[in-house]
RNA sequence: GCGGCAGUGGUCUAGCGGUAGGACACGGGCCCCCCAAGCCCGUAGCCCGGGUUCGAAUCCCGGCUGCCGCACCA
């Protein structure tokens, strides 16, 4: 329980100050399930909303939100159902469980003679209704991942875009497998947030992404599954030497490097690895892991960019006996996949997904962030947090807990809420008690109201990271705080 | 899921058969004009269930949870 590493002592902090912490702790927890506290609940908000911008703006996407629980059939034809599926064995004699095709006759740790091979799905079973049979309509299950959401709506979706691709999509919710033994805290989990693009392209135009010129010179730590060193490249560079497949992979990798910088994930703790032929999952045709550098876990996925190709609108095509084959325009320029006299070709579009495991990130954006000093010979501890991420924006803070300091402070309070600021007030204890729990939860300003506020109307606005102070007038202090707070102490760090 | 170890206020810990003590945190107060100072007061705990015993936080069994190793992580 003593919270010896580095890398505990985050998740205590996240459990004490409200981030993150076990669900049903009053009957004991269960495995693999975390509830977020208030804190964590902003941060996580702040991180999805940046997340949806960035691809609704940024990419010009639209969001949709689909049902979270699926009817056989979806997994059927995704492949879940089969491929999410392991053969167990059972040693009768340890009682240890292997996976049917990775063991031999007799058990490996004992000898024991196994029990017959038993299904264990990942996903989680659920029936529709007052139903007791099985099959049909009523075996349902909880999704694994959101994706089948928008490729069972592919249609409707195609005819919302009016018929032209490339158009992507997204989609921001919980999904739900259940691990054999969930460990290593909120990196694995039963129940856990996916933020999704799935972008559908037309085959033959997967190397030539619009946009690819605007991201070509981002350089990114890749390591291909044919290396056995990473290198430092640029996304031209690796589309052109082939290490990268074609433009809307490379385009949407670099994409999501700049979202992790965006939020604040240090770029050097980052790379891009290619999943091993024999690790891909059954839809991926390529897969690339963006993977963080914890000083706990190592290296994490934190998102996964896979091209799905045609298998998933091809497989629900089939299985639903509705074709989701587009018919491909040849319009000025020649499509490599349409051939000359034939004009009732029709193709699957592709897909590239990029797959972002929020709570993932949450962890790597805490473990990154806490940073630890000694002042004073006391301990300090800060979450270092964008301020585009952190749960409290400002604390307003009166200097010493005295009647005529606190009326002014809780009006400074008010005035910054009412510009749409999320504050926190705080006159209890010492100013250095108060400064040091807004460094714990990493808010990144502290404004403060001192006798000189009430000769002038002029407040200090102190910086987290520099802990340097400045003055500002009141009626100058929702745009300050708005807008260019940074520079202020940009040249004192 | 298997094996080993462990679970005491919010956090960290002392106690290891006679009924819980400390530190920090938190709340209230005093003091205080800027980085967890000091003083006073207060709130708060033996993971759950069974068993052994006159008596269990302490011993035994089961469960849950966590850590380490193995397996698993489509």
């Amino acid at each position: 329980m003593t919270a010896a590493r580095r890398e505990d002592e985050v998740m205590e902090l996240a459990r004490r100050r409200g981030f993150i912490w076990a669900a049903f702790e009053i009957y004991g927890g269960a495995s693999g399930f975390f509830d977020y506290g208030p804190l964590g609940a902003a941060l996580k908000r702040k991180i999805e909303s940046l997340w949806r911008e960035f691809y609704t703006l940024g990419e010009g996407f639209y969001e949709i939100e689909t049902t979270t629980i699926g009817i056989r059939d979806v997994f059927d034809a995704s492949g879940h159902l089969e491929c999410f599926m392991d053969k167990m064995v059972e040693c009768k004699k340890c009682h240890s469980l292997f996976r049917a095709d990775h063991v031999g006759e007799r058990c490996p740790d004992c000898g024991g003679e196994f029990s017959e091979p038993q299904d264990f799905n990942l996903m989680f079973k659920t029936r529709i209704g007052a139903v007791t049979s099985v099959g049909g309509k009523s075996e349902a299950y909880l999704r694994p991942e959101t994706a089948q959401g928008m490729f069972v709506n592919f249609p409707r979706l195609l005819r919302f875009h009016r018929n032209k691709l490339p158009f992507g999509i997204i989609q921001i919710g919980r999904a739900y497998r259940n691990e054999i033994s969930p460990r290593q805290g909120i990196i694995r989990l039963r129940e856990f947030t996916l933020a999704e693009a799935e972008v559908f392209v037309l085959p033959h135009e997967k190397n030539k992404h619009p946009r690819f010129h605007e991201v070509e010179d981002v350089v990114m730590r890749l390591k291909p599954n044919y290396m056995d060193e990473e290198i430092e490249i640029t996304v031209k560079e690796a589309v052109e030497r082939k290490i990268i497949a074609h433009e809307y992979l490379g385009y949407h990798m670099a994409r999501v490097q700049q979202f992790l910088e965006k939020i604040g994930i240090p770029v050097e703790r980052l790379r891009f690895r290619q999943h091993e032929h024999d690790e891909m999952a059954h839809y991926a045709e390529d897969c690339w892991d963006a993977e963080f550098l914890s000083d706990r876990f190592g290296w994490v996925e934190i998102v996964g960019i896979a091209d799905r190709g045609d298998y998933d609108l091809s497989a629900h095509s089939r299985k639903a006996k509705v074709d989701m084959s587009v018919p491909v325009v040849t319009g000025g320029e020649e499509a490599e996949g349409a051939r000359e006299g034939n004009e009732n070709l029709s193709v699957f579009p592709h897909v590239i997904e990029p797959s972002y495991g929020i709570d993932r990130i949450i962890y790597a954006l805490l473990e990154s962030s806490f940073y630890k000093e000694e002042v004073r010979g006391e301990v300090r501890r800060v979450l270092r947090f964008k301020r585009c991420v952190a749960p409290v924006e400002v604390a307003v803070l009166p200097l010493l807990n005295r009647k005529e300091l606190v009326n002014k402070a809780k009006e400074v309070f008010q005035m910054i809420r009412s510009h749409g600021i999320f504050a926190e007030y705080d006159a209890s204890g010492s100013i250095g008690r108060r400064y040091r729990r807004q460094d714990e939860i990493g808010t990144p300003y502290c404004v403060t109201i001192d006798y000189e506020t009430l000769e002038n109307d002029t407040v200090t606005i102190r910086d987290r990271d520099s802990m340097k102070q400045v003055r500002v007038s009141i009626a100058e202090l929702p745009a300050k705080l708005r807008g260019d707070v940074e520079s202020m102490f940009t040249f004192s760090r």
